[in-house]
DNA sequence: ACTACCAATTGGAGCGTTCCAACAGATCAG
DNA sequence: CTGATCTGTTGGAACGCTCCAATTGGTAGT
C-alpha cells in the first residue's frame, strides 16, 4: 500500500519474479516464459504500474522522443504541417514534443533548450526565427530538420521548402496575365520567407516591365498584419488594383480592409496570398492562392532526420516542393 | 575530447571541484564560494554542457512538467486558449509538453499515457473526446484540469467552461428577436459540448413557441462539417432563414454552402456561430457569434491546476464563465 | 552417465542527477 | 589556547530503469 507510483521492483515482488524479468517482459521480448509473462502482466496491471520514461530514457541513454518547435499555432497551416510530421514520426515508434515559441527568437531558444535536456533525439523545426547560427548551434547536438525554410546549410541540417521566390513570380504573373498592373505587395515582416517572396515580387514585376509600379508595403504573417498593411496600401493615390500577399492568413485580413472601405474583392481589387491553407478553399473565402504541399512537407521533413537518424554518415539535404498556382475567387481581370 | 555528452563529472573534473559542487552551483545556491561558481560556470560553457533532465527528474522524483493535450489544432481557438495555459504555465516556472489525439479518443489517451510515463505533474484537456470513466482514472494519478468541459466531477479534476445551454439559448434568442422563426441548428457531432449547445437551441426555441421549427442537423466541430450540414439544412422546403451553428469554424463552412447556392448572407440566411475565434471579428468573416473568453479560460484553468498542485487538500472545482453575444454582420433582420 | 547445450532467470553495475551526512578550515568567544 | 560555530566542500546512496555476465534446470546426444 505504498503511497507513491508502484516501480518495476513492486511488480516483481508481487508476481514472485526478478526485477529484471520485469523488464524483460514489460518489453516483449521472447525470452520470457508464458507463464511469467502472464504473472507479471498481471501484477503490472492490477498495481497500475507506468513505466517510467525519465528513469528507461537514463538507463537506455536514448529518448525516442523527437522535439518540434512551431512557429505560430494560430495559423493553421502549422496544423496542416504538423498532421505530415506526426504520422511519420510515430510510424517509427517515436513520440513528439511539441512546443511553440510565439514567433519569438528568445522564447524558441529557450524551448528548444528545455528539449534538448529532455534528451530530444533530433529537431523538427516548422519555421522559426532564430539566426542561423543558432540553429547550427543545436545541430552539432542533434540532427534538424528545417520545413519552410532553406536558407541554413549544414550537413546536420535536412531541409524541405517551396521555392518561395518561384512561387511569388508565379502570383504576380497570374495578376499580371488579368491586366494588372498597379500590383502591389504586403510583406510578411522581417524573416527570410518574407523576403523571398518579396523578391520574387519584384524579379517578377520587373520581367513584366512594372519596375515603376513595385510597391511594398510591410505588414506581418497575421490576419492583423495583413489588415493594418492592406490600409496603408490603398490609401495611396492612384490605388493598387491588385494586392498579392504575403501569406494567406495575412489575405484574409486584407480582404476585411479593402471590403470595409467599400470596395469589392475581386471587382474593385484582386487579392492573391500564399500558402494554401485549407480554410482558404472554403467557398466563404475562396482566396485564390500559391500553394505549398504542407502535410507532405511535414512527412517529408520528418523522414529526413529519420534517415539522418538511421544512418548517420549521409548527410542531410535540402528537398524542393513546387509551389503550385490555386485559382479561386478573389482574383479577376482588371477593370480600369 | 569524449564522443558522447557533458555531464557533470565531467564538468566538476574541468573546474576542479566535486560533482556535488557543480549540481549546488547550476542550481544557484548561494553555498558555494564566488570563486568556485565562477570557474564551474566557465567549465560548464567550455565543454557545451547541458543537464540531462531524464536523470534529474529521476533523482528529483518531480519534473516540472505540465501536459497539455489538444483537441485539435486546425481550430483555431485552441491555440487562443493555449496562449493562456503556456503564460501561467511558464509563471510559476514549469514546461509544457503538448500533444494533439486528432479528436479521436484512442490516439487521446495513448497520448495521455505517454505524458504520464514522462511524470508529468498535472494534466490539462483543452477539450478533448475521452469517456469520463478514463478521464477519472488519469486524475487518480495527477491533477486534472478540464478546458471546455464541466461534465466530469471529481476532487481531483477542475474545470473550467463557459455555460453552454446558456450560450445557444442567447444565440436563438438573438435570432427571434430579429423576426427569425424558421431557425435551424447545426450540431457539432456526438459529444458534449455540442449536445449542450444543442439542448440550449431546443430550450430556447420551445421558449418562444417555435417547437414546430425545432430542426437539427447533425454536423461537426470542422468547416468541412459545418459545409456539408449547411447544404442539408438548406434543401429544406420551406428552406430556413437563419441558421445556429455549433461552432465557429463550422459556421464559416456554412457560409460556404450558402453563398454557393445562390444566396446571400445575412440577406437570405443568417448565421450565427459560437466561441468567438479571432478570425471571426475580421471584417472579410464579420460573424456573429457567441464569444468565451477563450484565453482567459486558458489561464484560469491552468491556475486552478496549480491551485491544487500547491495544496493537495482543497479539492478542484468548476469555474463558470459567462456566454456573451457578439453581434457582428452575419445575422441580419428576417425577410421572409 | 557425462558433457554440451539451451531456455529461463537472476543479481549487480551503471545511466546522470540530487540529497544528505560528514568533514576540513577559518573565525570567534571565553 | 580550546571548543563551538560557520562556510564551503565532499563522497556515497538513491532515484527506476536496462544491460550483461552468470546461474539454474532441463533436455539431448553419445
Amino acid at each position: 500500500m505504498s503511497a507513491s507510483k508502484p516501480t518495476i521492483h513492486d511488480v516483481a515482488a508481487r508476481a514472485g519474479v526478478s526485477k529484471s524479468l520485469v523488464s524483460l517482459a514489460l518489453r516483449q521480448s521472447p525470452k520470457v516464459s508464458p507463464a511469467s509473462r502472464a504473472a507479471i502482466l498481471a501484477a503490472a496491471s492490477e498495481l497500475g504500474y507506468r513505466t517510467n520514461a525519465a528513469a528507461r530514457s537514463l538507463a537506455d541513454r536514448r529518448s525516442r522522443t523527437i522535439g518540434v518547435l512551431v512557429l505560430d499555432l494560430h495559423n493553421p497551416i502549422f496544423a496542416q504541417i504538423l498532421d505530415g510530421v506526426q504520422t511519420e514520426v510515430r510510424s517509427h515508434g517515436y513520440s513528439v514534443m511539441l512546443v511553440t515559441g510565439n514567433s519569438d527568437p528568445a522564447t524558441e531558444q529557450a524551448e528548444i533548450d528545455k528539449l534538448l535536456e529532455f534528451q530530444v533525439e533530433g529537431l523538427i523545426l516548422i519555421s522559426h526565427r532564430m539566426s542561423d547560427a543558432t540553429v547550427r548551434e543545436f545541430a552539432r547536438e542533434v540532427p534538424v530538420a528545417i520545413i519552410t525554410r532553406q536558407d541554413v546549410s549544414d550537413t546536420n541540417i535536412a531541409t524541405v521548402s517551396n521555392d518561395d521566390i518561384r512561387g511569388a513570380q508565379l502570383a504576380v504573373e497570374h495578376l499580371v496575365r488579368l491586366g494588372h498592373t498597379r500590383i502591389a505587395h504586403i510583406s510578411g515582416g522581417e524573416n527570410t520567407v518574407s523576403a523571398d517572396r518579396e523578391r520574387g515580387y519584384r524579379i517578377a514585376m520587373s520581367n513584366a516591365q512594372l519596375d515603376e509600379q513595385v510597391s511594398v508595403v510591410a505588414g506581418a504573417f497575421t490576419d492583423l498584419g495583413g489588415y493594418s498593411a492592406a490600409r496603408t496600401a490603398l490609401a495611396a493615390d492612384p490605388a493598387p488594383t491588385a494586392l498579392f500577399v504575403a501569406n494567406d492568413i495575412a489575405a484574409v485580413g486584407a480582404i476585411a480592409a479593402i471590403e470595409e472601405s467599400g470596395l469589392a474583392v475581386p471587382g474593385d481589387v484582386s487579392i492573391i496570398g500564399y500558402d494554401g491553407m485549407a480554410l482558404g478553399a472554403l467557398r466563404s473565402l475562396n482566396l485564390t492562392t500559391i500553394a505549398q504541399p504542407l502535410t507532405e512537407m511535414g512527412q517529408l521533413g520528418a523522414r529526413a532526420l529519420f534517415a539522418r537518424l538511421e544512418n548517420p554518415d549521409e548527410p542531410s539535404k535540402h528537398t524542393a516542393m513546387n509551389p503550385e498556382l490555386i485559382e479561386r475567387g478573389t482574383t479577376a481581370v482588371a477593370v480600369q
